[in-house]
DNA sequence: ACTGCACCTTCCCATCATGGTAAGGTCAAG
DNA sequence: CTTGACCTTACCATGATGGGAAGGTGCAGT
């Protein structure tokens, strides 16, 4: 199986996969007299698994340590838990420092009359002029 | 003024104040003879605009456009209003996409016990091994 | 056999916003 | 007249991904 089957099968493009390959992500693929990389299932499983943590938005980082212990027997779910607890622990982070711009940008716009004159909170409170009311 | 004033003075690295002159951001600032470069209050009114404007999650390229309609006495505030609300909605956007991913997270490392044994459902998701019960 | 096309290879460059570092110039205070 | 804090430019790095060039491989149709 070549590379872009691989990628038709599990999602990956070819570019990310060769990209894996080289950060140690994955081992090197086997070659084929052409010098094509050359994919067996054992491959897709890890290339599949590495789609679904990047898609839950682990890191790079994040996910060699879960391949790690995806293929430590002895690993306890206790450190499976960990790792996604901390990564929880960052998606609330993102989504509070998000959400918080979306509610001053909310209120600002909420303010902004939003017709033909120039008169404009939102740009005020970009601009430092606006009063504290 | 020097840079590093101004960068204490705004909040803006004096790195990203130089970068931010490259990009066309902000004029050529003026330079003594020293070639250090001399920042006068027009200056720091503009690098704070952007250093809010970063904070509330605007582009490099969406503050060029609230630049320029700050700037323009002519502009209506519907353009400013329009322009916030589509940098809301992409907000938005990436707040559900991490509220999903956080969901998700949640309910595996809910049913994940945490504990010595390795069997954990967390990592049969990632594996694609986990049945659909 | 030849042609065409779809695929593969490596290598370099771009993104976005930011920081680091190196090698060297400037300036004020001691 | 040195020391230290500042400035200058230039290059490289991040993280995850894509784009493209230049060239090799393989298969199907004529």
């Amino acid at each position: 199986m070549q590379i872009g089957d691989a990628s038709r099968a599990t999602g990956v493009s070819a570019k990310m996969i060769r990209h894996y390959e080289s950060i140690g992500l994955i081992p090197a693929a086997d070659r084929r007299d052409s010098n094509y990389r050359d994919y067996g299932h054992h491959d897709l499983h890890r290339l599949g698994f590495i789609r679904r943590a990047r898609d839950l938005g682990f890191s790079i980082e994040e996910i060699r340590d879960l391949l790690r212990l995806w293929g430590d027997t002895q690993r306890s779910s206790a450190d499976v838990k960990a790792l996604t607890q901390s990564h929880i622990a960052e998606l609330d982070r993102k989504i509070a420092l998000l959400g918080e711009m979306r509610g001053t940008l909310a209120s600002l716009a909420d303010a902004c009359d939003g017709d033909h004159r120039p008169d404009c909170p939102i740009i005020e409170n970009l601009a430092g002029t606006h009063s504290r009311h």
